[in-house]
DNA sequence: AATGAATGAGCGTTCATTCAT
DNA sequence: AATGAATGAACGCTCATTCAT
């Protein structure tokens, strides 16, 4: 699809008045519209512009490529994502099994609210994988897992902890976009969610127990 | 291609058969190539024919469209992990959670092995995802699980063991894809898989001792 | 692509329609060109667009598909046809007959004159003949004959005439095709028009007689 | 459709021995079925040999190439039509009006039941109409036509008799492949040749009367 | 004589991106 | 700043014809 070597990933201009901003919006909006609704093969510049009731040009002054606008999309879904993770898991008032068991439960959900766009994504990943960009947003998620494993497992070398934190992370959403690739009742999620939740319930008990 | 019963002997006019056979193990190691060095992106079947030494005519001889070259390349590697799985889960030999660890180690390993493969034809799914061929391919891995499952875990309810299995799977190859994705050294891939398998073992043992 | 009205002035922005104008302009002669000069089965969009000074994007910009080229190119023929059929029997002041020999001789002399870019189209029929804007066409010609042969033929029955109209426009178009395939003097075209126009003629007189 | 200059038309050998004339005539049923049931677009070479039962090797050996399979295939039914009008007109019998009527009858009557490979022989005809040998064909009906007229018409002069021979069976073969390219009904195939038959005879009778 | 695998030029069409207005 | 017409390389796929067997 890229036919030309494309100058960079990131936005080429911070939008500064008021108009750039809802141009943004606009054109976000309707990205995620042409993705869930026509899919990854058919989401072309042109067609999202369109949708936006935008020209390509004005699309290309703020975002310098379709990559750039893919990567975009993807970004606001792992913020959103990490806003859903940080606000469970740092809720210190509950027990950190509890925790998980209420993440599982609203990631599941979430990620089969929004399957179409994050399946469309995932599909074209291959045009915003490589962007240096992408590597940093998974940071901010790993630090508050960090901490939530330290409290559930204070008592586990770093090592184990950090790596069981990663696993269960990536299972998570490795699991979920599987899972939500394909329709299911509600009644279906949670079930699913509840024997994921039992999985790194029993995980988490198991290296409790190891120290 | 109407092809008439041969006159007997049944080795003769194998020469056309042998040249036609290597003809398509040809195109598919070239696709293979194809798809590992270029990306699914710049995967076309003019590139595929040029790699292979022959013309595009003669590989839609043996493929109908790309998107039959593509599934055919899942399918061997699917038909590779099912032997995998099949060949370790059914060693009745050998207890349960042993089973369970040898196959995460193995198929973690395989995965790795084969990452710049497989990691295209996840980006290319789309072009073959929706064949009827895809849904019967998953099934024959599931009557090996469910077979293992009720050795693992014989005083489970079917419901709650079934769908102990499915996550089980759809944990380890979902991980196993997206740990792929990244290169690594073999300790950690040796690390990552015992953390993997510490994960489905404690599950398994809960489940065990709820009945 | 997107039209919003224009703030009132109306002749503004008449620059974007203008260019537009000719460059559908320029591309239809070079497709009645191309046709004309190679032939259907030559006849292809990149050939078109060369002709025209123009990019195969830029003829995708107005016409959906090769067929559609082409039956923009067989309309314009249908209106010019249907213009001098009209213009001919309509005209009140002459008798009947008489406008039955002028318009055999008007429309022998057209078909001759765009011979090859006609019987070009005729061989593309196959690509554009079933599309439903092609039905239509045919409509706006019935009427005039209807009127017209009402007043050749008065005393008639309807079903009787309408059959008669029918059969002359068909055969006036058939046999003007068929005529202008091959090349002819103009003395030729004179003699086969009125041959033609003879024998409408005394059909009409026939069926005058017989009420 | 034709990619390489094609040497020539005419048949590349005769066929001497029994085996070979079955060949051939299995290929020529082969190719008329392909043409009814495919249409002109999907009549290829391979598809040919396929129905035929026939290598596609062994249908070059017969036919040159593409062309020369249609045109063998239009020559048969000049062939075929050239015998319905002699068998017609030379019946001296009957009243020469009687016999135009017949003809039209019969001629529309096969045209439309043969429909679907004069239509799809039509629509391929830029590929052999060109040929040589195709004008050739012609000349043989036109001197049963010829004789026939003096017989209708002895009093009326050669040149304006050969005009009106002419211009009834280019009238005859034009309107029928046209009307036959739509589905009717029988009574709608009467009703059109009928009138069609009025057309011819109130022709006849006119110049008769000129003199 | 017969086969049918192999060829590869050519087709219709798409779409990311640019740039004159 | 905004537009959207214009570009043209690239793609998937077909099929008339050849030629080694």
């Amino acid at each position: 699809m890229i036919q030309r070597p494309s100058p960079s990933i990131s936005t080429r201009k911070q939008p500064k008045q008021a108009r750039a901003t809802e141009l943004v919006a606009a054109i976000l909006q309707a990205a995620a519209q042409v993705l869930a609704s026509e899919g990854a093969q058919r989401f072309t510049t042109t067609r999202v512009a369109e949708k936006a009731g935008v020209s390509v040009g004005s699309l290309y002054q703020y975002f310098p490529n379709k990559a750039a606008l893919l990567f975009r999309l993807q970004s606001d879904e792992w913020r959103q994502t990490t806003d859903l993770l940080c606000g469970i898991l740092e809720d210190t008032e509950k027990p950190p099994l509890e925790r998980i068991r209420r993440l599982v439960h609203a990631f599941i959900r979430s990620e089969c609210e929004e399957a179409a766009v994050r399946g469309a994504l995932n599909d074209a990943a291959p045009l915003y994988r490589d962007a240096p960009e992408a590597r940093e947003a998974r940071a901010t998620a790993n630090r508050t897992v960090e901490t939530f494993m330290r409290e559930a497992l204070p008592e586990t070398s770093a090592p184990v902890r950090d790596l069981a934190g990663e696993l269960i992370i990536k299972t998570l959403s490795a699991v979920g976009a599987d899972f939500s690739a394909s329709p299911h009742t509600s009644t279906e999620i949670e079930a699913y969610s509840d024997a994921l939740a039992d999985m790194f319930c029993a995980y988490l008990g198991s290296l409790r127990q190891q120290g």
